[in-house]
DNA sequence: GCCGAAGGTGAGCAACCGCTTAGACGAGGG
DNA sequence: CCCTCGTCTAAGCGGTTGCTCACCTTCGGC
């Protein structure tokens, strides 16, 4: 079931928080759209279109096309911290703690790739205000895993040369994991999710 | 002089092939506009006042707004292509060959940021025949790090335990340097380049 | 001194963009 | 029954987009 999310928007759990109705699928039709085109490419006819719904209708729930993107930007990057967290937090050793942050995390690029997408890609697209803040939810992912790292150096159990280095390219190996997985690949959300945790333990050179 | 390349548009030496003058001038302001607010965020209007000229003076030299990315996209390309196969190619172990292919590749992403920006991230805005060619060369991208991988197995350098799914977790290492990199950051390229391949070769368990 | 080609410009076209407005519709309360 | 509120639509506004066209300049060859 961790695997159940499906093709685009098809992580329709996740948007549950999102009333009334019409307002959620507009937004689940704007992640569609934004992932498979881009924020700049998609117009608002589009999203509108995709939700079965006529242009206009967009705008009573939405005062602009970027407030789309800002909402699904929150809600995704919440969704990640929460998934990180979880992970960080749960007893066991740095060891397990990181696997499981990595496996899981690398799950969620891979099964929700299409909200993933958006929230990793697109992010440029805001205004600087909305991206500030967005950017501070991304600042807490990365210290959730460099704290599990750290653990891990604090105990002996990982053997690294630059903490905050090896941060950020754990985080490089999960997020790029939006940009090239392939539904129809060879590889499952989980098979993917495995063999990153596993590449990541050979990095912080865990015994 | 290997990062002497420098903020956006700054590797004027890689675009020495594209002539008349002008043209390389509007394609290098593409770049950088490109890699700022992305493709479709970017207009005609702006690439030309980059380049200091009118409008209508980009449609001189290219057809439309789309072949300049594809322009940009198949040298970007070339040149990445050129830097792992020049790596691969040359003598000494599979370890130092990886190492080398690692950081000359990582530096080339964060060095000339602006570039890899554009070739990595902006594929999908290209019409599916030239999105088309410029997959095969990134297929052979990947072959040539997936090679220096087989040849380390075989010469008992390396343990890999999947040589297809590590070989994409080095690409994603180098390419992600192209999202996050930052020339005013606390690191230079040659570091980020020296650390990945570190980071590399415990990934794939060389002695 | 004339010519044609190459390179560049100002003005502008048709299409499309994000977004607004005036009004229709159905549901619930009095 | 009517009124109201939330929801949705048809039509369209002002502005911007990629791109074109008629025209101008520069310059090497003869």
């Amino acid at each position: 079931m961790s695997t159940a999310e499906e093709t685009a928007g098809g992580e329709t759990s996740a948007w549950g928080e999102v009333t009334p109705d019409a307002a959620r699928r507009l937004l689940i039709a704007a992640v569609e759209a934004f992932a498979e085109r881009g924020y700049h490419a998609t117009t608002t006819r589009d999203i509108a279109g995709r939700a079965g719904m006529s242009p206009a209708a967009l705008y009573i729930h939405y005062k602009t096309k970027e407030e789309l993107l800002h909402r699904i930007s929150r809600i995704g990057h919440a969704k990640a911290l929460e998934i990180l967290q979880t992970a960080a937090r749960r007893e066991g050793t740095a060891t397990e703690r990181l696997a499981d942050a990595v496996s899981s995390f690398v799950r969620w690029h891979a099964g929700g790739r299409t909200t993933a997408r958006v929230v990793q890609y697109e992010l440029d697209s805001l205004g600087p205000d909305a991206r500030e803040e967005i950017l501070a939810l991304r600042r807490q992912c990365d210290a959730e895993v460099r704290a599990i790292i750290e653990d891990g150096v604090a105990s002996g159990e990982f053997d690294v040369l630059d903490v905050k280095g090896t941060t950020l390219a754990v985080m490089s190996l999960c997020i790029d994991v939006a940009r090239w997985f392939n539904v129809d690949g060879p590889w499952t959300p989980d098979e993917v999710g495995a063999l990153d945790a596993d590449l990541v333990l050979r990095m912080v050179g865990a015994k």
